[in-house]
RNA sequence: GUGGCCAUGGUGAAGCGGUUAACACUUACGACUGUGACUCGUACAUACGAGGGUUCGAUCCCCUCUGGCCACCCCA
């Protein structure tokens, strides 16, 4: 008979990996927390029309990727294909805004999209992100900026380096919009299927399209960096010299365009070259008309998410297992149910040699062996590990950490 | 959605028409019924993803299916 097995894209994070995962995890909430952020535990099941209506009928995610099902009351249901739209959509239910002028908020989860897996991209995928409400000085940008780098660095890893662009907003988009239009007109010809299928409803897409032929003839197309009002214009600029004032490296990217709609002014992304074609490691950006676009109050927000699965990718093999500081032997039934009620200990009746071998195997840094003779004594042999020492100690908690921590 | 590569035990893998399906690692137990690491011994695939076909005979050849990985697309 055929054995189930997991779905495709879904994967089983096994004990090999776990260790790993926590130490972002922790690290992550570590810097969240110093730069003020709280978590909030989101769903992981919306009403579909909440994706559709902040990220964008007409972006990949909605189009193709999510999935959507119909549940037992009619309602149209779906997985979150990612997590800012939630979490405005509860600051608005909860009336967060009203608080609080300012409202920072982290979360950490697993987010579904239906596209084929390969590597650092899965069906199921987890992001860690942050998000800042109510804030649209330059000044936070810049810091949710340093905040995911100061991420990175504290998490060993040099290389994704920063990108970042502005995208206006609705003063001087439209403007742009109809310039790059133009230009694209022009070379019709060259451009792919998609790129020419996209003018209508997502121009900005041709800018980022890897097709040569598209490459080639986007080379000269206007910037929206160049197509900037006063507000956005001055905007960008704080915000860059905000970055280079706190030593955050970064680079220009004036064809950066982001697979969502809701994006505004600053965006960027931490991308790498060591994943292949999976180049986003952390991404984000300002979302000024989100929460109004949901219902709310017009709240303007910034904030990113990073991929767990391709930080993990990129911390590579580091080992992270934990290894115990002290394994205890059991030898005879006194032993034996006085040391389960301790710590891992055998339960199984098996021989002296064997639960050695096991403290060898764990790695632990001491073994004592509790039987009969000790219990009578009151005291037994530590052994340390390493190099097979032993000495003699007093079978109580103060006498066995003490040697432990004393070396 | 499109394309490429691959499917042998817990793992890495040999075998490429007739083998006890090698070897290594891992795991378990043992080599003084109270002490790990090294060493040694024993055990661990009626089975080679599934189903058909060719053949006297198929893990090895052919077909279908399924699964996995990688790339395109897009994205975290």
């Amino acid at each position: 008979m055929m054995s189930i097995t997991a779905i495709k894209g879904f994967n089983d994070l096994l004990p090999s990996e776990s260790g790993l995962w926590q130490f972002i995890e922790q690290t992550a909430r570590q810097v969240f927390a110093r730069y003020g952020f709280n978590e909030i535990r989101v769903p992981i099941v919306e009403k579909t029309e909440l994706f559709c209506r902040s990220i964008g009928d007409t972006t990949d995610i909605v189009e193709k990727e999510m999935y959507t099902f119909t549940d037992k009351g009619g309602s149209s249901l779906t997985l979150r294909p990612e997590g800012t739209a939630s979490v405005m959509r509860a600051l608005i239910e909860h009336k967060l805004y009203a608080l609080d002028s300012v409202n920072k908020l982290y979360y950490m989860g697993p987010m579904f999209r239906h596209e084929r897996p390969q590597k650092g991209r899965y069906r199921q995928f987890h992001q860690i992100g942050a998000e800042v409400t109510g804030a649209s000085d330059p000044l936070i940008d810049a810091q949710v900026l340093l905040m995911v780098s100061r991420l990175f660095q504290e998490l060993g890893l040099a290389e994704p380096s920063l990108q970042i662009n502005s995208l206006g907003c609705p003063a001087c988009r439209p403007a742009y919009r109809e310039a790059l239009v133009a230009f694209l007109a022009e070379r019709q010809g060259s451009l792919c299927e998609d790129c020419r299928r996209r003018q209508g409803t997502n121009p900005l897409r041709a800018l980022d399209c890897k097709v040569p032929g598209c490459v080639e003839a986007t080379q000269g197309a206007p910037a929206m960096v160049e197509h900037l009002c006063p507000d956005c214009n001055d905007h960008f600029a704080a915000v860059q010299g905000y970055l280079v004032s706190a030593e955050v490296p970064f680079s220009l990217n004036p064809r950066m365009v982001r697979g969502l709609d809701y994006y505004t002014r600053t965006t960027f992304e931490l991308v790498t070259g060591l994943l292949g074609s999976q180049s986003a490691v952390a991404a984000g950006g300002r979302y000024d008309g989100l929460v109004e676009q949901l219902g709310g109050p017009a709240v303007p927000g910034i904030g990113f998410a990073l991929g767990v699965e391709r930080v993990a990718l990129l911390l590579g093999d580091r080992s992270f297992e934990r290894v115990p500081d002290l394994f205890i032997a059991v030898m005879g039934d006194a032993a034996r149910t006085a040391g389960f009620r301790l710590m891992e200990t055998d339960c199984e009746g098996k021989s002296l040699k064997s639960q050695m071998r096991r403290a060898d195997k764990l790695k632990a840094r001491y073994s004592i062996v509790l039987g009969d003779t000790e219990l009578a004594a009151g005291s037994g042999a530590l052994k340390r590990m390493e190099d097979g020492r032993q000495q003699t100690v007093a079978l109580i908690a103060e006498g066995i950490a003490g040697a432990i921590t004393g070396g």
